[in-house]
RNA sequence: CGCGGGGUGGAGCAGUCAGGUAGCUCGUCGGGCUCAUAACCCGGAGGUCGUAGGUUCAAAUCCUACCCCCGCAACCA
């Protein structure tokens, strides 16, 4: 009989654009575990892919001039290269562009209707020829006589027959075992709000597209595209031979863990146990959410232009710095947060000053007091044993929190030793055991070198060169990779004699330049305004004098304003152009209140389209200056006639 | 009554599910040591654990109400 098996899964990422750490964070746990897992002796599966189809990447591809197929072609083996720059063991990469996934994905959809729980039902909505859009009722309902605002055209019943999935047929059934599986959903806050979507009511869902094309086929209906969520989640299955290869299948299945971010919850704990329902297949043991790895306290994203790239994070600190921040900074679960002092900080404190520290004055006491030789032991004293403990009781400690996906506990412990050792140097001084020829000094430098070894097999989950870099310099004989696991909790692996030497410095202190003002230019512009839709290449997105002139910017009064009911960030306002008036909706009333306002001359885009903003008619656009500290209207510098032209 | 997260010494966090000496990292002040990457070790100062009630012998932890911050969502023209 074989190894017990281990499958887990991180999402697979939408290839539309470049990953960011976020992304890698995941990443970087799933092959945490998957290497500690694969140390314990476990047959492990690490899945990994992209998620390929959807509207969003047909046009991509469009505007790159390129085939969607030749577009994802790109996007997938670039982020293959990002996870072998990172080191990332994964076993497989699914694309669900793979003809093994089309097939699963066509079967599943084909299944699920013969049984029933996929139905087609004619779905009628309203739609903007405009818009190519459709809206739901109550969107329509919102807009004033059901003209679309954008487009000023009335919306039109259209009915288009889709396929829906069963989700409310299951409801029940997904409440009762969540109830009765705890740890299926992780962290628990996690599996509460889970609960609570459930309880709340599950509607069937729409699980097919004729807006766009670039998708799996639902089989017996080739106008029609699967929902990419019911693509994607399918991959999980559809990479492990379902339904095809059932001897690997049976195998792998289920999945130990399906490592997600919390943004994707409902989708992995609502859609997919029920979709697994339906095929009568076994649920994943467990959906563990982690949180964000967020940067200074906002989301990372694209459009706030404040995404970090885990490859210039990497060749900036290293990969071991950079992987050892983003699994020690954040309780696994919980939200984090990114900054590069805290990165900086983090790396200063733990792997310059405690480990790498202690590595190199180690070597450096083996070398000038005991000849670059690993000596044997000598008198022992009650502090040798309590140390001697406390390094064979680690290994179990890393274990513990390991199998609960406490990444950064597990870490967390391990500097604890390292910490431990660096005082014991202290509280023995073998310097001074070397002056006074005591032997207790071979005792102290036996200890601490088979300190560091255990430290070494410990860290081999979370760093890939570190650990070796302490082997090689302790002088093993035996190489890592075939020294058993189980020796990390084992006293008296290294061997007296052996030849030890001291290398560079693990990890070089990064000096910071004094806080001094920082000069601007290194900082992101004062606000990151996303380029505009078709900006050139230098990215100023350059327009010309006439381009520029179509917009006719007014000065305008404010009269009156009033917040818009049932909002928190509008503000109703009337303002006049001299004769002229007009009611403007502004979002701005998070920084100005009504009186604040009421009386102001602001710069007003006159001939913008009008807009209706939760039901509420807007001609015009307010301008206004935006920062961290957020927005602050453009005004006159002297009172000028009401209706005056800006150029 | 939209969904969720959070408020703990100067900063960032753990502890809250299973009440019982308020802990960690950084910073700061003082001391020690010299093997070491100005590092390491020890000690000090610094906290009404958001507010107000309640339960209890005992509350950061349980209950109730309220305040504030942050995401998401709906509206940010």
């Amino acid at each position: 009989m074989g190894n017990a098996r281990y499958y887990i899964t991180t999402p697979i990422y939408y290839a539309s654009g470049n990953l960011h750490i976020g992304h890698s964070y995941t990443t970087f746990a799933a092959d945490a575990i998957s290497r500690y897992k694969r140390l314990r002796g476990y047959d492990v599966h690490f899945l990994t892919g992209t998620d390929e189809h959807g509207l969003k990447i047909q046009r991509k591809a469009e505007s790159a001039a390129m085939s969607p197929q030749e577009f994802v072609d790109g996007m997938a083996s670039k982020i293959k290269d990002l996870w072998k720059t990172l080191e990332i063991s994964y076993d497989d990469f699914i694309r669900t562009t793979d003809e093994r996934h089309v097939r699963t994905v066509q079967w599943v959809f084909q299944k699920l209707y013969e049984n029933g729980d996929i139905y087609k039902k004619n779905y009628e909505s309203w739609y903007c020829v405009g818009c190519e859009a459709f809206f739901t009722e109550t969107q329509a309902r919102a807009f004033p006589d059901m003209i679309c605002p954008d487009h000023g055209k009335p919306l039109e019943r259209v009915k288009e027959e889709s396929y829906f999935f069963r989700l409310s047929k299951y409801q029940e059934k997904l409440l009762a075992y969540i109830d009765a599986h705890p740890d299926f959903i992780q962290p628990v806050s996690r599996r509460n709000e889970v609960l609570q979507f459930v309880r709340s009511g599950l509607e069937d869902l729409c699980i097919s597209r004729t807006s766009f094309d670039w998708g799996i086929r639902v089989p017996f209906d080739p106008k029609s595209v699967v929902y990419v969520w019911i693509d994607a989640l399918t991959s999980y299955i559809s990479a492990i031979g379902y339904p095809s290869d059932a001897e690997e299948f049976n195998r792998r299945w289920p999945a130990d863990v399906h490592l997600i971010g919390k943004e994707i919850l409902r989708f992995h704990a609502v859609i997919w146990p029920i979709l697994l329902m339906a095929l009568d297949l076994s649920l994943p043991r467990q959906i563990f959410a982690h949180g964000w790895l967020n940067l200074g306290g906002k989301k990372m994203s694209k459009t706030m232009g404040n995404v970090v790239d885990p490859v210039e994070l990497v060749a900036k600190y290293g990969l071991d710095a950079v992987k050892y921040f983003v699994l020690r900074e954040v309780p696994f679960g919980s939200d984090g947060d990114y900054t590069e002092e805290a990165m900086v900080s983090r790396i200063n404190s733990d792997l310059a000053n405690d480990l790498g520290n202690l590595v190199y004055r180690t070597l450096t006491m083996l070398g000038r007091f005991c000849g670059g030789n690993v000596p044997a032991v000598g008198r022992e004293e009650p502090g040798d044993l309590a140390f001697r403990k406390e390094c064979v009781s680690l290994k179990g400690h890393v274990e513990e929190e390991m199998d609960s996906l406490h990444l950064s506990s597990a870490l967390e412990a391990i500097m604890d030793l390292v910490k431990k050792a660096n005082k014991y140097i202290d509280d023995t001084s073998p310097w001074n055991l070397k002056k006074s020829g005591d032997f207790r000094l071979g005792t102290v430098m036996y200890s601490l070198s088979e300190c560091l070894r255990i430290v070494a097999q410990l860290l081999r989950p979370f760093m890939v060169n570190t650990p070796s870099l302490i082997w090689s310099s302790l002088g093993m004989e035996v190489s890592l990779d075939d020294m058993p696991w189980d020796t990390a909790g084992q006293w008296g692996c290294v061997k007296p004699g052996q030849k030890t030497h001291r290398e560079k410095p693990l990890f070089p202190r990064i000096e910071t330049p004094e806080p001094e003002d920082e000069p601007n230019d290194k900082q992101t512009p004062a606000s990151p305004v996303p380029a505009p839709e078709g900006a050139s290449e230098d990215g100023l997105g350059l327009i010309t004098i006439d381009e520029f002139r179509k917009a006719h910017l007014r000065v305008a009064e404010v009269i009156s304003c009033e917040p818009v009911k049932g909002t928190d960030k509008l503000l109703k306002l009337q303002v006049s152009f001299g004769q002229e008036k007009a009611q403007i909706v502004a979002g701005i009333a998070a920084f100005y209140s009504p009186d604040e306002i009421v009386g102001k001359q602001v710069v007003v885009v006159h001939n913008l389209k009008s807009a209706v903003i939760r039901g509420v008619e807007s001609r015009g656009m307010l301008l206004a200056a935006k920062d961290e500290s957020g927005l602050a209207v453009l005004t006159v510098d002297r009172k000028v006639q009401n209706g005056s032209p800006v150029s």
